[in-house]
Order: structure tokens, then C-alpha cells, then sequence
DNA sequence: GAAGCTCTGTACCATGAGATACAGAACACC
DNA sequence: GGTGTTCTGTATCTCATGGTACAGAGCTTC
């Protein structure tokens, strides 16, 4: 999987060749990924790309990664409030104040990979099974807490209520996306909204 | 734009063509789509591909529209029924029989299509707005009337339920491809189904 | 059955893009 | 400051792939 660099520069290269080739793909598809590209936009010569990365299968593996990374780490704070209706609240207020300011672009980074690079090779694939089990795992946490706690009605099933917000939010950016509007994301969060306060103990 | 077949023969070749191309997309994105590739798989020579299409882009967006008539003739008599909670119950079941058929490959074929062209051209973004459009009308005017007749409660926003229902199919989809199980997607419709169900006078 | 279409087969071209070779610069370490 | 390693610049190769040329088969129509 290339070289891992050693020093700060090499880590910088490496960097500015992953943040271009994930602004490419966010902006243009994987296909716009062309190596050429990716050296104007980085500021890179050829040899550093095969410095680092094996191929070009490579980087677009590598981007994937580091781009679940990201998203995932940017998400932990928000998720690890989310034991109560206020931190979920949070959490969708971000989402969609996220999907706002992408001037129009917006879209799920993960998602949006996950629906390009899905049907590729199986490794793919799981790298993005592994994803969204990771940023859901938090929320069903959060949920049972809920239920355990006596907030959330017993008979509620928490990973049934978890898989739609799940599919809300990745269903809405993906049609904001494509509209360039996000009130679709927000209708779509506040219906998410709406079934989580359904199954609360005392109706807000 | 091509030719547009007046023999039988013609629109089969063409059909085929389209069909492999599709399937090409279907299970291996927009990249895995060469000319040598769909010519092998439709049994068809390159100057049939540029007797019915001017270029490679142009047989692409030609998938795309074929695809979007393709889906949403197949939900039409379905949409018809909307306008009753037992109408929207079957559609939802249809959905989820159709992600479950496609041996575990899934996944909304004008979803999957929209994440990867959606950021393309502008012509080809318009596509997909539109198909989402006339996709959730339907949806929309079923609401309207079932609201209006007193089935829903007068206070709920119907364009947010359905923009929620729209969101959670496609991501229900989305996510019910990443993971080869519909168990996502079936989640996903029995909450948007349960916010349906909220918004009823006469709870069930 | 001949003319004039639509449709099909094969060979070929041009070039974009992935990959390689190799030398030289920058840096770390002693 | 010398030496080995990491990093970078440039030129070049190779080949897949989109696109073209052109002849020939197969209908349809008169």
C-alpha cells in the first residue's frame, strides 16, 4: 500500500494528493479521478502519487478510508450525546446545517462514495458495511440507554427506529444532493424527529 | 441523438443495447461501462452503437431516461392507489419485495444512477430532479386528498411526509444495497409507515 | 428484381491515461 | 560534512478505449 511517510513533509504530500482526489470525487464522480487531475490539483508530480500509493486503485481505496475517518471523527462528538432526545436534536441540526453549507454540493461524503464504489470489489464494500455500523452503533447505543432509562416506550424497537434515521438522513442528502436544496434533508430529519418523540414515554 | 429504429429489428438491437448497458451500470457503476464491454454483453458491433447513439454520452443518458421511464412505469399502478393508508401499505410492501428480489443486489436503479451522474452535467441533474418529481406527486396529491377528505389530521405537512418517505427509500435502498440484507430498507418504510400512521385522526 | 433505405461486421486510427525508469534534490543522522 | 534515506521532477512507454471509415448484408417498395 505505497509508503507510509516518515517525515512532516511527506505526510503533508500525502495529504494534498488524498484532499484532491477526495475533492474530485466528491465534485465530479471517481471518474474525474484521473491521475493527471489529481497532480494539478495537489501540486504533485507523478512520482510522488507512486511514492505513496501502489496504483490508482489504491489512492481511490485510500480516499475511501480516509474519508470514513473524517466524517466519522467530525460525527463523535454529537454522537456521544446521543442518550437523550436534546443530543439527538443536536445531532440532526448539524446534519443538516452540514448539508447546508457545502455551497449546494452537500451530499453524505460516505454515502455518496458508498453508492459509487459500492458494487466495485468486495473489500470496498465492507470498508462501507463497517462504516455505517460504525456511525450507527453509537446511536442504538444511545437509544437502548433511552429505553433502559425509561425515557423510550418498551416496546419500541430501538434498531428498527436507528436503521430509519439512518436511511432518512443518507435518503435526504442524497435527494438534497440532487435538488440542491436541503429542505428535503430537513423534512426528511424532521420526520425522523417525529417518530423518535412518537416513542417517548411522555409525549413532549 | 442518434437513430431511432423504424425496423422491429432495430429496436431489439437497440433494446439490447440499452439493456446490457444498464446492467453494466447496475452492477459495476458508470466506469465499468466501455464499449467493448456493453458490444460483448449486448452481442452487438460497434457501428451499431453509433448508428443508435451519437457517442458514449449520449448512450449513457439515454440509459438514464429509459431507467427512470423503466422504474416509475413500473410504480405507476401502484402510485394510482396512494390515496388510502391500505394503497401507500401495498406500495411500501412492492418496494421492499422489489430491493429483496434482485439477488441481493438491490438498490433503487434511479438512486444508485443519481449518486453517481447526479453531480455530472447539468442536463443530466435536471433528469433526475424531474424523475423525483413526477416520482413523489403522486405521493403528494394522495396526501392532499386523504387530508382533505379527513383521513389525515389538517395540521400535518404533507410535502414533509412525503419527503421524508421519499428520503427514507432511497436510503433505506441505499443502505439495503451496502449491506446485501433489505432488512435496512424494510426499517426504514415501517418507520416512515409509523409517522403515516401518527398523522392519521382516527389512530389504528 | 433493382433501387434505396436501414442495419450490421471488421478493421483501423488517435489519444488519454495508467504505469515505469531514473536522476536529482531535500533531509535526517552520525 | 559525508552518507544513506526519503522525497520529488521529467521524460517516456504501453495499451485500453472512444471514435471513424467503409464495405456489405438484409429489408421494403415499386
Amino acid at each position: 500500500m505505497g509508503h507510509t511517510p516518515t517525515t512532516a513533509r511527506g505526510r503533508a504530500t500525502r495529504g494534498r494528493i488524498l484532499d484532491a482526489a477526495a475533492d474530485l470525487i466528491q465534485r465530479h464522480g471517481v471518474a474525474a479521478v484521473t491521475l493527471d487531475a489529481v497532480e494539478r490539483a495537489a501540486g504533485v508530480g507523478r512520482s510522488q502519487l507512486y511514492h505513496y500509493f501502489d496504483d490508482r486503485d489504491d489512492l481511490i481505496r485510500s480516499v475511501v478510508h480516509a474519508t470514513v475517518d473524517k466524517v466519522l471523527a467530525a460525527q463523535e462528538p454529537l454522537l456521544l450525546e446521543v442518550g437523550s432526545l436534546a443530543g439527538i436534536e443536536r445531532w440532526f441540526d448539524a446534519i443538516v446545517a452540514n448539508g447546508t453549507r457545502q455551497d449546494a454540493v452537500g451530499g453524505c461524503a460516505i454515502g455518496s462514495l458508498a453508492s459509487q464504489l459500492g458494487g466495485q470489489d468486495e473489500l470496498t464494500r465492507q470498508a462501507f458495511v463497517d462504516a455505517f455500523a460504525r456511525w450507527e452503533a453509537p446511536l442504538i447505543a444511545g437509544l437502548r440507554w433511552m429505553q433502559e432509562s425509561g425515557e423510550l416506550r418498551p416496546d419500541v424497537d430501538v434498531t428498527e427506529l436507528a436503521d430509519l434515521t439512518m436511511a432518512a438522513i443518507q435518503g435526504g442528502l442524497l435527494l438534497a444532493q440532487i435538488r440542491r436544496t436541503p429542505d428535503q434533508l430537513r423534512h426528511a430529519l424532521n420526520g425522523a424527529r417525529a417518530a423518535l418523540k412518537d416513542a417517548l414515554t411522555s409525549p413532549p
